[in-house]
DNA sequence: AGCACGCCGACT
DNA sequence: GTCGGCGTGCTC
């Protein structure tokens, strides 16, 4: 009989158990061990040469039929991923594994037809590729900061094409597979070897038979996949790619509270190879961690020398334009109106953002003031005119849309705030005759419709797409040379320290659509502050100074990059439960930062950004540090140590990326 | 996180 | 009497 320490799919004592077994056990095999009286998964870790045998312990019961176990490295690999997270590692290990299926199906697999590029490489372009090339089989971080149209795909591809003619495989990570075909397509055709994809829409069929190739490292492939991709079981790698590097959907939110970016890079450094990250608007952390060094790689030309867009701020307040003004035709501004009409005239395409779905943004009785919030959340019901409901954006709770107030009887209910819905609204009523569409997730629901609403304004049978940035990733519209957007103080004034950061990269990727034509494009943002300092910087595409100024800002204020965060949440159906259990935590957390881990400052307990979502209640406690380690050992005695009361749950989100 | 146990109110 | 609501606490 030896005792194992096994990893359980199970959260508590962070899911390291002790089993005993007769047979002998491997590092990574799979088991199946007794729970409770249930049976859960579990994966041996090593031989427990001190078991605490006041338990009763346990005998696992017998080899989980998942047809492979998980080697040395990938293990230790998904190790580090919970350990850095403080996430359960048996929970972290099962939520990544391919689940075995029961009738597997055949898959076919795309073949590359490894043919030559039928361009030269610019001079740019080719330095980059040389100077990434030089790293194969060490680890080295490469940032590919080239703006739009700098031709970052041709060079990710020669590099894709090396290491896939020497036998070896490489990993392609994209923010979002589904609107990315024309990717696909373009390594097919160039590649020697087996394109793999790997999203959430595949079937469980395809994912296993992906899963299966990487396994047993039947090179050579390139794999093309989005963030849960970063943990197939990879053998050998010869260069990972992460493509739009700034994209918010490398984050992970539930489970394992992972960032792919920061996930890829320990999965290089254990691979011994190249990480190149791509963007035209490099996240702040990325770019100030590699700016001064030897692998930073700007791209200031386009590939077609055309000239980026114009960007004009439009000045939405009072006087002339505004939305009592007589003359306006609100949400827009007179010159929006004039200027859209102009390129409609002219038979050129237009293209209008906002980040808001439905009609109006909230309903206020125009008597008593009464506004129409979610019983559910902290938040306003949306009006969506075509259902007539008000809906929770949050909970999805939804109402008929009143036909008076239910406080006072008054029948005058004041629309406010402006989505998609309305914008479409208005632009129909100014041009009646213009064939607009709206693209958003209410009115794409499908992969084919998406296909469709973009096939009808490539052939020009649609003149005006509203849309949200949905519309904004990945596309190019080379009959659009005028771009409206909207809605930016929104999230301008969101309390984020990343807001500004944000906001920029919006506008930049929004600048990156139009303008591929011969004629130059123009981008018009209306804003109520014009005068923002930003502006400045985004009118004269001047990142690096906005860098610059922001990075001054961290540092005062001494957030990311300049210190790490961690955030943790207390959520309960109750708001005194949560408030109370923070309040606890943050009491205990001081004291062991006063005895031990002095470098720690606790910013909290405060409620939640929307303290209460579909019923739950949220409290929130950031943690800030200069010193990672001592915040990882705070993190890790206070995860041993504390006890919340049943009911409440504890969510602890290392290197937050949208505080809750 | 499940899941069982057990303590109390509401119905045949 | 006993069904079932959910609060409490245990799981190697």
């Amino acid at each position: 009989m030896t005792y194992y320490k096994i990893a359980v799919n199970t959260p508590f004592n962070n899911s390291i158990l002790t089993y005993k077994s007769e047979r002998d056990l491997e590092r990574g095999t799979l088991v199946e061990v007794p729970l409770g009286k249930r049976s859960e998964k579990g994966c041996v870790l090593s031989v427990d040469e001190t078991p605490d045998l006041s338990y009763e312990l346990k005998e696992v019961k017998g080899l989980l039929e998942f047809g492979y176990d998980l080697d040395a490295s990938y293990l230790s690999f998904l190790e580090w991923v919970a350990r850095y997270y403080h996430y359960p590692l048996g929970q972290h290990i099962f939520d990544v594994l391919a689940k075995p299926l029961k009738r597997p199906r055949s898959v076919e697999l795309i073949k590359g037809e490894n043919r030559e590029l039928p361009f030269e490489l610019t001079s740019d372009q080719q330095n980059a590729y040389l100077k990434i090339a030089k790293s194969f089989n060490t680890f080295e971080k490469f940032l590919v900061h080239g703006v739009t149209g700098s031709g970052k795909t041709s060079i990710y591809l020669k590099l894709f094409q090396d290491v896939l003619r020497s036998g070896g495989s490489g990993c392609f990570l994209v923010p979002e597979i589904n609107l990315t075909p024309q990717f696909i397509n373009t390594f097919k055709t160039h590649l020697d070897g087996i394109i793999l994809t790997y999203h959430s829409s595949m079937s469980k069929s395809e994912k296993n038979k992906v899963w299966e190739i990487v396994q047993k490292g039947e090179v050579p492939y390139l794999l093309i996949g989005v963030r849960s991709s970063i943990f197939l079981p990879f053998k050998e790698l010869g260069v990972i790619v992460i493509d739009e590097e700034h994209d918010g959907s490398y984050k992970q939110d539930d489970r394992c509270p992972y960032h792919m970016r920061d996930v890829a890079i320990k999965l290089a450094s254990q691979k011994k190879c190249p990480v190149v990250m791509g963007s035209a608007t490099p996240t702040i952390e990325t770019y100030h961690s590699l700016v001064n060094s030897k692998n930073y790689i700007r791209l200031a030309n386009r590939v077609k020398d055309l000239d980026l867009p114009d960007i004009e701020v439009v000045d939405s307040r009072t006087s002339k334009g505004s939305r009592f003004d007589e003359n306006s035709i609100w949400p827009f501004t007179q010159k929006s109106i004039e200027q859209i009409g102009d390129k409609l005239k002219n038979s050129e395409q237009v293209l209008v953002f906002v980040n808001r779905l439905g009609f109006a943004n909230y309903v206020q009785c125009g008597s008593c003031g009464k506004e129409f919030h979610c019983l559910n959340c902290t938040s306003n019901l949306k009006f969506f005119k075509r259902t007539n409901v008000l809906k929770c954006q949050v909970c999805d709770f939804t109402m008929p849309y009143p036909e008076a107030c239910p406080d006072c009887g008054n029948m005058k209910l004041l629309q406010k705030g402006f989505g998609t819905e309305r914008l479409k609204e208005v632009l129909e009523d100014q041009f009646p005759t213009t064939k607009i569409e709206r693209f958003d997730r209410d009115a794409v629901k499908t992969f084919k419709e998406l296909e469709e609403i973009l096939d009808r304004f490539e052939k020009r049978e649609s003149q005006l797409l509203v849309g949200t940035q949905m519309l904004s990733k990945g596309h190019n519209f080379t009959g659009v040379n005028l771009v409206v957007l909207l809605g930016v103080d929104g999230q301008l004034n969101f309390p984020d320290f990343r807001s500004n950061e944000k906001v920029f990269q919006l506008v930049t990727q929004t600048a990156g659509r139009p303008g591929r034509s011969e004629m130059k494009g123009k981008v018009l943002i209306e804003s109520l502050s014009p005068d923002n300092q930003i502006f400045k910087y985004i009118k004269d595409y001047n990142q690096e100074a906005f860098i610059k100024e922001e990075l001054e800002v961290r540092e005062t204020l001494g957030f990311p990059p300049f210190s790490r965060l961690v955030a943790i949440y207390f959520t309960s159906r109750f708001q005194n439960d949560a408030m109370n259990e923070a309040t606890k935590a943050g009491r205990a957390l001081n004291a062991m930062v006063s005895t031990h881990f002095s470098s720690v400052e606790i910013l909290g307990p405060r409620p939640g950004i929307m303290e209460k979502r579909a019923n739950k209640f949220t409290w929130t406690i950031l943690l800030k540090s200069t010193n990672l380690n001592e915040l990882h050992n705070l993190l890790g005695s206070f995860r041993r140590n504390t006890k919340v009361k049943s009911g409440t749950s504890i969510k602890v989100d290392v290197d937050p990326q949208n505080l809750a």
